[in-house]
DNA sequence: TTTCATTTGTCCGTATGTATT
DNA sequence: AAATACATACGGACAAATGAA
């Protein structure tokens, strides 16, 4: 997946999806850490601001949950499971 | 409080005001941290950019202080104070 | 204990585009 | 035309929590 600079869908719902299919595909497995925000940001040549927009729709879908100075983990009871 | 989106008012100085009550009034004591952009703009349902807006009045008004990276608190020393 | 790297949290400034008033 | 408001995006900086050396 690539994250397209010029579409409809803006950036950090690009990333968010992106994310998002690697949790439910199970690529990423619940209680494993995402990728930190400094990674996503290398990886996808975007702002750090970005990414981090990224996260906060995640969280809101209750897909991760962020612990300050550790890191972001895919949630072990995900929504609907 | 609430702010009201259309008001002869513009919703960075309602938001001023309100908190520039709680700051006067007490509830907001000098030398605590004033709610952060991101909690007020979601508190509130309103734009970051006018998060700041009411956050600039504030500190020319000497009401609070900003420290990056840390937060903005409510002076101790508050002007004619 | 101190130091250091990593990671998230917050803030500052700027910029573009859209829409409304 | 100008001010207000929202959404998006970039870059830099400092602060705080964590964990490892």
């Amino acid at each position: 997946m690539t994250i397209e600079p010029v579409s409809e869908v803006p950036v950090y719902k690009q990333l968010a999806a992106i994310i998002r299919d690697k949790i439910l595909s199970g690529e990423l497995a619940p209680g494993t850490v995402v990728p930190s925000e400094h990674t996503l940001q290398q990886e996808h040549g975007i702002a750090r601001d970005t990414v981090r927009r990224a996260m906060n729709l995640l969280r809101e879908e209750q897909l991760v949950v962020t612990v300050p100075g550790k890191g972001t983990f895919v949630r072990r009871q995900l929504p609907g499971g």
